[in-house]
DNA sequence: AGCATTCACTGACGTACATCAACAAAACCG
DNA sequence: CGGTTTTGTTGATGTACGTCAGTGAATGCT
């Protein structure tokens, strides 16, 4: 273990003041969804003892509370533990683009990495707890171990990807084609996380689905409704049950 | 100079084999709208021969000419000397969505760099010169000078903004909003080149615009011919002069 | 528990924009 | 250079979706 690392390591394993709204109970990154993530500052071979280390603070965020907001210093990068967000960015007259859903195992605020300051906005969409990698960090350990930079080159390229996914969405798709899409999104990253990819609970407004989606909120109920009529999925408030993913992934393509 | 930087540009200032379709004259790169970012390679004290030596090759394009498919395995980052380039992604029914258009002096392929292969389709619209630097040459320097690393973080950063107001201007603005959005961000971006930010030429056609935007080709003629009738701007053809740069600036906030 | 608020949903209606069709002027090309 | 193709533009018509308005159910708050 080189100089910076061990000193870094050395402050965050010494008793941490807790702040106030972080009330989360001494859980181990073995049972966190980013475990995964959290591997990489480690290396393949690395001491467990250490993932620990590089989490400075565990954040606990009630439905509506304020992650930070577009132009704040970029202190930290924030790892989902369990729960969700949203992020997105406002016009000048207050209109709000939704850019993203971030839910359990997902990273948020790396895209602000080079400039230094949030782009967006990010507010949880329920009871939320967050692992903050604070920048300083994030970038001595990138300093020691080359495999994180490869990884945070790697997350933003995936942004970038998802980014233009949501354009052609919103530039080429139709009402239909843009839920579906998003609701087979959601269940693909459900299951990525080893939850069901069929039955789940939309922890965002249909109001946020619609604006996510460019469309109205009433839009939203209507397919869904079209939907259940047709037998693709049943829904009860938020709970959603897909019955028929192939044809909703050939809705989905158009 | 470390060895492999040596190295690398011993192989490269030797005289190059040069392509097909490689038809720039020698033209060093102070002339080079890029000359900034090349900058970078070197340091703010380095050796100018050196710039020279991370362009391996300079290709020209001809309009409709593709530079590389979604797919493909990334072997170099271009940088546009002179001329325009779009990128698109394709559904797979074959719908296409226009990401960007990339003008002189601008970058493209870094947002596939940790993936190793394109997600986009890029092809010129017209004729139009590309440097292009080999991705084991970025590499290599970005090993030897860390401020190479940071200059890719912003850039990618910066296709993420981009891309969030692409979203925004799709997901919320009507029509008007967003051709007023799309001239004045030209209009920027060729004053930021040294050209005239009132009074230049477009070099996609009103389809390209229309796809880009989100919107038939017919309504970018309306509000083209809209936008004339209130003295807003004038057009023949491609070519646009803009009368009204606040106005126009208005509208495109809503 | 009880009241206020938010949320999901549905119907009626309006409209911004797409689509279809036609045409003239450029641009391309052998 | 003359014919073909592409591109820009306009008009007529259609429609997908937004907007407005109203309702019951769930949720939040004190």
């Amino acid at each position: 273990m080189t100089a910076v690392v061990r000193m870094i390591s050395n402050r965050l394993t010494t008793p941490r003041v807790r702040e106030n709204n972080e009330v989360c109970s001494p859980v181990t990154c073995r049972d966190c969804g980013i475990y995964g993530l959290c591997r990489e500052v480690n290396g393949p071979s690395g001491d467990l003892r250490l993932l620990e280390t590089i989490v400075r603070s565990r954040k606990m965020f009630k439905r509506g509370d304020l992650l930070y907001r577009a132009g704040d210093p970029l202190r930290a990068i924030h790892a989902i533990r369990c729960g969700s967000i949203k992020t997105y960015v406002l016009t000048n007259d207050g209109r709000m683009q939704i850019t993203g859903f971030h839910v359990t195992g997902e990273l948020l605020g790396l895209g602000a990495i080079a400039a230094n300051h949030y782009a967006s906005e990010a507010r949880a969409l329920e009871s939320t707890m967050v692992c903050e990698v604070p920048i300083e960090v994030l970038e001595a350990y990138s300093e020691e171990i080359p495999s994180i930079r490869q990884q945070m080159l790697k997350i933003l390229s995936r942004e970038i990807l998802d980014n233009q996914a949501l354009m052609l969405l919103l530039g080429k798709k139709n009402a239909e084609e843009r839920l579906a899409t998003f609701l087979l999104s959601l269940s693909r990253r459900f299951e990525k996380r080893g939850y069901s990819p069929t039955k789940f609970n939309l922890s965002m407004s249909r109001s946020d689905i619609g604006n996510y989606l460019g469309m109205a909120e009433e839009t939203v109920c209507r397919i869904f409704t079209r939907f259940q009529e047709e037998r693709l999925l049943t829904t009860a408030r938020r709970q959603v049950q897909l019955h028929d993913l192939d044809r909703l992934k050939s809705i989905a393509l158009g």
